[in-house]
DNA sequence: CGGACTATGTGAATTCATTCACAAGTTACT
DNA sequence: AGTAACTTGTGAATGAATTCACATAGTCCG
């Protein structure tokens, strides 16, 4: 039977868990365990036995039953349906405070993005070294992205900015974006974006904080 | 009529868009428009009108028949219903490569979020000054919190470490944080815990680039 | 002032996601 | 080999979120 590679469709949030499992696959796999079941997977992050063989179960039976999934197989399928069994080159476009953050997150490169172009239009920036990488001009943004064969783009840079920076992306090919502006960019369909917005999550906490504030509210 | 503070169930989706409502309404203001549809400000976002609407009315009526939604006064209500109408006191702890760069981040500021206080173990970087402000001993973290009735923490320390400092966060009574190690933190029911994990976005993009790859996939 | 138009607010219908519940496969032990 | 204990994989049931569709209420202009 053929590579199970249909079009069904994955709910958002499957994939988000599918990273979690990853994660927590990761560490079992260091810390030597072979085999997890569904329950004590769906513990760790506080999920549901079913969730978890449901979420599975869209991209095959991967378990044994009676005893449970085993770690290092689970963990390399996952990999292989996040696409994470492969490398991704990523450029980051503007090396602020956060971009430059980024730039040197360990993280990433463990899971397979290899952040090797950067850009800037800051002439101070361009020309110098960032964690090894050499920052070049925005005005070579396309070309740069097309030769180097950029599969992913962060973007980093004041928001009024980005969606100029996006349209030259979208035209160079790229398909994948993750963007740090807080702003809605507009990609064609094609395009993957997905935002990073920091404040909405803080937002999302001061919610809640508020519309639970009545566990303490003794009248002043 | 009191105060519209019931306990109705609002959904995790329904409070982010309410975050981007605010920022699309805090735009129009700055173009001084004075009303808005939810056809309009459904557009601006990719959403439909209807859900829109229907966010809205979650919290009351604050439309005009035929007209739309006066902004100011939108704007105004969703502030308060984000709790974004107050300012809140927020902590970094761990001020390396993210930590720094958020201590710096406008926007917090602009919505409400003052970070004043910073917090590391690093005796290089006790007593130092981060963007004007100081950076305490992790060992005050408790009383610090306590002292300077902090409302939110900002957890950015190494993954390993982020549960001792989480349980301390929520002996110290504060009961938001907003955590960016990549580990699932466990925390009593009454505190509110969201996770930034740049990863996973990272790993949702991949997923959907190798999930649709078919469109330009002309074998070899 | 009246009629054409516009847009809200909301039950009802629909679509999507999660949970239930159980048959069936596997282990482990005697 | 037989049996008790587990755990998967998955349809069916439930629950949640989104979209539809329309009665209702206001605007706007001549
Ligand atoms: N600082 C944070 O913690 C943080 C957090 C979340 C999101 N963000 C967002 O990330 C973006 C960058 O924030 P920052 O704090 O790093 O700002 P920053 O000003 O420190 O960095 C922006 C960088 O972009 C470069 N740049 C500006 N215009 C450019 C252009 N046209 N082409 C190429 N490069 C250009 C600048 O030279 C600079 O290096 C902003 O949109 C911000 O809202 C920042
Ligand atoms: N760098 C990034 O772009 C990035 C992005 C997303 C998430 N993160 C996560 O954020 C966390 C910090 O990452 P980073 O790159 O800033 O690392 P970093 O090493 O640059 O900074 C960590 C800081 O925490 C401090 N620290 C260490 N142990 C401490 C303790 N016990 N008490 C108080 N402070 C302590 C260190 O002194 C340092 O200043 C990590 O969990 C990382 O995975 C980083």
């Amino acid at each position: 039977m053929a590579a199970d590679d249909g079009k069904r469709k994955i709910s958002e949030s499957t994939i988000q868990r599918l990273s979690i499992y990853y994660r927590v696959l990761s560490i079992l796999k260091k810390e030597d365990i072979k085999t997890i079941s569904s329950k004590e997977l769906a513990k760790q992050e506080k999920l549901t036995p079913a969730q978890v063989r449901k979420d599975l179960s869209f991209f095959g039976s991967f378990g044994t039953r009676g005893l449970g999934y085993p770690v290092t197989e689970l963990k390399n399928r996952i990999a292989n349906i996040l696409g994470l069994d492969r490398e991704w080159k990523v450029a980051m476009v503007g090396v602020g405070n956060i971009g430059s953050a980024l730039v040197g997150y360990k993280e990433f490169q463990r899971h397979g993005f290899t952040i090797s172009m950067i850009f800037d239009n800051d002439q101070r920036k361009i020309g110098s070294n960032h964690k090894g990488i050499l920052v070049s001009d925005i005005a070579n943004l396309k070309e740069g992205l097309r030769e180097n064969k950029i599969d992913i783009v962060i973007i980093a840079v004041p928001a009024t900015v980005a969606q100029y920076i996006v349209d030259d992306i979208v035209e160079a090919g790229v398909s994948g974006i993750l963007n740090f502006a807080p702003i809605n960019l507009k990609v064609p369909d094609h395009v993957i974006l997905r935002n990073e917005n920091m404040s909405m999550e803080l937002e999302h906490i001061s919610f809640s904080l508020v519309n639970r504030e009545s566990i303490t509210a003794t009248k002043e």
